[in-house]
DNA sequence: GTACATTAAATGTATGTACATATATTTGCA
DNA sequence: TGCAAATATATGTACATACATTTAATGTAC
């Protein structure tokens, strides 16, 4: 592992063991793939304590948004930033954590009322100040070049 | 999906729905993760066809770079982009497909020797062309862009 | 040269994504 | 009204990651 955290600490073209690349745009899009895993897994680390993963996460804070109203499925896959992903499933692992409730609703038998219980609230107070990517490294950015970043990556997806 | 679709052209505070980040960081960050997402997606996409998961193909990669040479698992777990993942596992799916042959090293029994199959070279040939991000939108930055992403991103992991 | 540590690979378990399908319920329209 | 389409959720399968453990082979220290 102490390879690993070397290896941090070098650029890109060091980091992947591939002397080549064709072209910038090339380089960069193996750069922003690298780097979001890089943050992700400082991300995963920073959870582990709290005994819940960043999709479980993400789900609870919608539900802290929606508070004291429950969320449906639907909203939550709406709101997820992962995808089509199986909120489903997710909402299980959580139930059985007993951080979430999940009871029928009974205006519309197919939906189902979401609700994160106070367990769940305090985990997630316990957990305010830890979100954000703060210590995985973005903050080694000025705040201009953060900007800078934004903006470079919306224009990716344009 | 055609809200998917839509999504796409839209930044990143319209995306997610929730209003209002806390700071640039933390803009940037969210960004990062959602646009590698994007990426990932994309490529996953134009590699359907051909009937490999990314991490395949970067296997399959690294095989060809060794070529006539056989590697070990070792060798692909340190070269691989993705941390210490299976390789041995992502082997298995790619000797399923007879695109690698896989057979105890004489010198050290502990070790295996994995070699890229002619079936596995021509299948990278056809996919040569369609890597590096081509057709993921990377390419809405022009060189001087990508040069600066390249910056940012290294500065992050610094 | 035997015992212990190290290394290489494989395997098991939990989690998550992607995609397809199943099931129940509600909506809408003929 | 009644039946088909749409919707909400759940489930099954394939694949991958993360992490821990297992098994076999090799190295090393005494």
């Amino acid at each position: 592992m102490e390879i690993r955290e070397l290896k941090l600490h070098m650029k890109i073209e060091d980091e992947i063991k591939q002397s080549a690349f064709r072209s910038e745009y090339h380089k960069a899009y193996i750069n922003l793939v690298y780097t979001s895993g890089y943050l992700e897994q400082a991300q995963a680390a920073l959870f582990k304590p709290f005994g819940i993963t960043l999709p479980q996460y993400n789900i609870l804070r919608i539900l802290r948004g929606q508070h004291p109203k429950p969320a449906t499925i639907s909203l939550l896959i709406e709101r997820m930033l992962d995808k089509t992903s199986n909120a489903s499933r997710i909402v299980d692992k959580l139930e059985a954590k007993e951080l979430v409730t999940r009871k029928q609703c009974p205006s519309d038998r197919r939906t189902v009322d979401v609700l994160i219980t106070e367990k769940g609230l305090e985990l997630l107070r316990q957990m305010d100040g830890l979100e954000g990517g703060k210590g995985t490294g973005i903050t080694n950015l000025t705040d201009q070049e953060a900007v800078q970043l934004n903006a470079l990556l919306d224009k990716i997806r344009d």
